[in-house]
DNA sequence: ATGGTGGTCCTACCA
């Protein structure tokens, strides 16, 4: 078990003098907030981070776990919920703001989730939370509706970030993107080729909209592009770590500045194997704001 | 070789 930091009411680490402030960042897609709750209080008793983002929530607001969570020192929730699909949530330990939350595709779905900080180290900055449509299984969108839908929002995010500059600066953008863009974001970039989150056309499309931005990939900015780098791994293995076929489907993109102050990046492949595990594992970001 | 597992919520649908 990893050690609780010390300190008291929230438990800060004050730099002295003008030296600037550790913000700790996760992202986690949970797989049903209320089943997982038990493993949020986990990461988030281990781990302290200032803010964690949660995809597929699946449950509508009115049922989020908002007194347990608020309880372990994350008094500042925002929510975008629906019943029994997607659904975001980003928790704090700092005064916060939502910003937006948008509907893509004209769909109704609770995808997208953005946030302000009013107060400690990420002061000013704006966080995007985002869930990206899965696609279904068969990648050709005039067959499959959900591959087309999945196609439309990545490129209504590339129309989005041209349009409205969010990333020009003091932007974080994280999520489950359920495309795996890189070679060695796959388990065997050969056999993916087909696979919906690893087609050439879902490649395209996401490159194109970290492009517009422009975002900065943080998590391969620690992580050289030739080593192997996975967030999910399927329910569906016998056993999922001894044949290690996963993918990178969750990302952390920021904007040029913030980029610029990422100092750590570490993916929890032990949650992986914790109990009634979600098949995503927690991504933490630490930048020194 | 075309399954395999897991979540929501009642029968499929989604991942």
């Amino acid at each position: 078990m990893a050690c609780r930091r010390a300190g008291g009411m929230g438990g800060v680490q004050v730099a002295t003098g003008p030296a600037a402030v550790t913000f700790k960042l996760a992202t986690w897609n949970i797989n049903s907030v209320r089943l997982r709750l038990p493993i949020v209080a986990q990461l988030l008793e281990a781990e302290r981070p200032d803010a964690l983002c949660l995809q597929e929530t699946k449950c509508r607001d009115a049922e989020f776990p908002l007194a347990a969570l608020r309880k372990l020192g994350y008094e500042h929730i925002e929510i975008n919920g629906q019943k029994g699909y997607h659904g975001v949530a980003t928790l704090s330990r700092w005064k916060m703001k939502a910003v937006e939350r948008r509907g893509f595709c004209d769909k109704g779905d609770a995808r997208h989730l953005s946030t302000k900080f009013l107060d400690g180290p990420a002061k000013g900055v704006t966080l995007h939370n985002v869930y990206v449509p899965a696609g279904g299984d068969e990648p050709d969108p005039v067959i499959n509706e959900k591959f087309a839908h999945k196609l439309a929002f990545v490129d209504e995010m590339r129309d989005w970030f041209g349009a409205d500059g969010v990333a020009k600066k003091k932007a974080i953008l994280v999520g489950d993107l359920n495309i795996a863009p890189l070679e060695h974001d796959v388990w065997s970039h050969r056999q993916m080729l087909k696979v919906v989150s690893h087609t050439p056309v879902e490649v395209e499309k996401f490159a194109a909209a970290q492009a517009a931005g422009p975002w900065v990939d943080v998590m391969r900015r620690f992580v050289p592009e030739n080593e192997k780098l996975y967030t999910w791994w399927s329910y569906r293995a016998a056993d999922w770590r001894a044949a290690d076929r996963g993918r990178r489907l969750d990302h952390v993109w920021s904007s040029g500045d913030v980029a610029a102050e990422a100092r750590s990046l570490r993916v929890l492949k032990d949650a992986r194997g914790w109990e009634r595990p979600s098949d995503h594992v927690p991504v933490l970001a630490d930048f020194d704001l």
